[in-house]
DNA sequence: GCGTGGCGGGAAAGCGCTTTCCAGCGCTCC
DNA sequence: GGAGCGCTGGAAAGCGCTTTCCCGCCACGC
């Protein structure tokens, strides 16, 4: 076991060249060194099986090939569907994912960032979620200005205002669409399960859904709030049951939350749309075999998390950018005219 | 932008002591230090903002922090179950997972893993099925060899043979319990949603499903078989249906593959259970929310990986060390008495 | 009194690369 | 014909750490 590694000077030794050159042949320069030398070196590394010591080149390059991915949960398809739109497009770029998940907490938030900035990656995606608590918002806000003081670049999905890049959701304006689109079907009276109330993602969906109602001249709906995961929609439905609701349509803010809302649903006997229809935020592709199919507002997950990439590895001039990405409104079997 | 990032050096002279010292404080040794000159170090890193540089400190102490983590497809729910089991272990550690996706290609695998080996990664998990082919078979084994010979570790999911650590599922086992099971119901007449055949795990669960239907002396079943994906459940069961099958219960080898068959039968009006049985296999969460709920063979996927992660982390003597995990047979809606 | 050994501190030698700088060589251009 | 230039190759100086080795100091034992 562990028999020594080979380094580059090993190679340039058989192949009976100087270290200089060695490197330049294996890992491009703008230097040209001639075909005999580069033949003999590429020869010989490839005999030895030699592969370059990341840590080195990182070192003495001082740059890495890192790219952080912060999520929450991994299991959330929401989540995955953004890390799979991430590592395409940085495996495409010759570059290397690293995965921190925070189980929602804050705090980890700022360990995994100070983590990334020690491995001086060179970039990283923050997809969780963000916070209004003031206190972690200014220790991540700190740990940002660290990373990108580093030379690092840092973009986030779906949480404007912290100085980055972002790839933003129409939130507002796909709650709105979606309450006019429901509206339209003749429900009059709307329950929310919302989020945690300090998650904004969770506030403007729940904002532009109440904008849309108002267009309608419709009264505001009752709003429950549940954690953003499919057990929280799960007691937030069972809440909401409890409180006698005479809502004929509830939009759970997320996917997962319409998930276990509608599992509470079942339980219930309340049958769905006929006795109340029900409509989610995402479209994660589990829908596709919910029954019945959820109505929902679609975000192109995928392509959200490839855009975040995108703007994270190309330079880009120093103003802060921003994607909007539309949500759109999709009607399916689970919401029913009223 | 790019402040001078703080180094050891740094933090060494403005202490007032020597680089050895620091580092010495800071990253712990066996060594000790004074209490006043330890608190006048960790008072400037604090006060500096310091943060080791983790290559160099890979590249001083040969050995990075970094696990690695292969998968197919990080959106696909077994994949990210496991891929949630093992971060959570590693993040325990210290360590950071690096994510790699393969896209379902043999020759990703062998990339990705010389990647981490420049990397120098510390060990690797390979969650990736097995294929039968031999040539990529052969060249995996030579990278693992590599890797292992540089002093990483390695461990796979559900891949035995490949002479390291792995985490092997009941498949045969499993498949063969579920055929028990079903014959119990009373269906006579099987079909089978196999995953390519050259795959080792589709291959396992169907000659356990065909030797569970020959303990009840019940004829072999059809079989078809579809890509290891949800769409691919979806093509083979059309297949099937196609065929004009007499078959009352079908197997679909991956839970995954049976939410496609779910919904191929949903749209030709094949009622499930009524008209059709069906389970599937790995108890996937998303199997919660499906209507009806699915019969399958659940196996502990996050603590599958969590497995993995312990294997791969902890040192071991050098006899590659094998953990069985039984799968166990969930009965639910899908599947009724015939 | 002096040798011994243990202990806390620092100097310095790497770890495996990249890159700057210099040397040598063959040309072109006055 | 020599100055100047472009080009290729090598020597060597780092990159930021860890760790070995050595040194001076003190307590101790004979």
């Amino acid at each position: 076991m562990s028999a020594r590694q080979v380094t580059l000077a090993e190679v340039a030794k058989q192949a009976g060249v100087s270290l200089a050159t060695a490197s330049r042949v294996l890992n491009g320069s703008t230097r040209q060194v001639s075909e005999e030398l580069s033949d003999r070196v590429l020869r010989t590394a490839e005999r030895l099986g030699y592969v370059p010591n990341a840590s080195a080149q990182a070192l003495a390059r001082n740059s890495s090939s890192l790219v952080g991915l912060v999520v929450h949960d991994i299991t959330d398809p929401y989540f995955s569907c953004i890390a799979a739109g991430v590592t395409r497009v940085a495996e495409e770029a010759g570059l290397v994912v690293v995965l921190g998940t925070t189980g929602r907490r804050p705090e980890r938030e700022v360990e995994l960032l100070s983590t990334l900035r020690a491995h001086r990656a060179r970039a990283v995606v923050l997809a969780g979620s963000r916070t209004t608590d003031r206190a972690s918002q200014s220790r991540l806000a700190a740990e940002i200005d660290a990373f990108t003081e580093q030379g690092g670049r840092v973009a986030c999905v779906s949480q404007a205002k912290l100085g980055t890049d972002t790839v933003v959701p129409g939130n507002r304006a796909g709650g709105r669409a979606l309450a006019r689109a429901l509206t339209e079907l003749g429900h009059k009276k709307f329950a929310v399960l919302g989020g945690p109330s300090e998650l904004v993602v969770a506030r403007d969906r729940l904002a532009g859904f109440k904008a849309g109602l108002a267009d309608a001249g419709i009264a505001p709906p009752a709003v429950v709030n549940g954690a953003f995961t499919r057990d929280g929609g799960y007691a937030a439905a069972m809440e909401l049951l409890a409180s006698k609701t005479r809502a004929t349509c509830v939009f759970a803010v997320t996917d997962v939350m319409a998930m276990g809302a509608m599992a509470a649903l079942r339980e219930r006997g309340v049958r769905v749309p006929e006795d109340m229809s029900i409509a989610g935020f995402d479209d994660i592709p589990t829908l596709r075999d919910t029954v019945p199919a959820l109505s929902t507002v679609r975000l192109p997950l995928e392509e959200m998390g490839e855009i975040a990439a995108g703007l994270v590895l190309d330079a880009g001039g120093d103003e802060v950018r921003t994607v909007r990405v539309a949500g759109e409104v999709v009607l399916r079997a689970s919401t029913a005219h009223n």
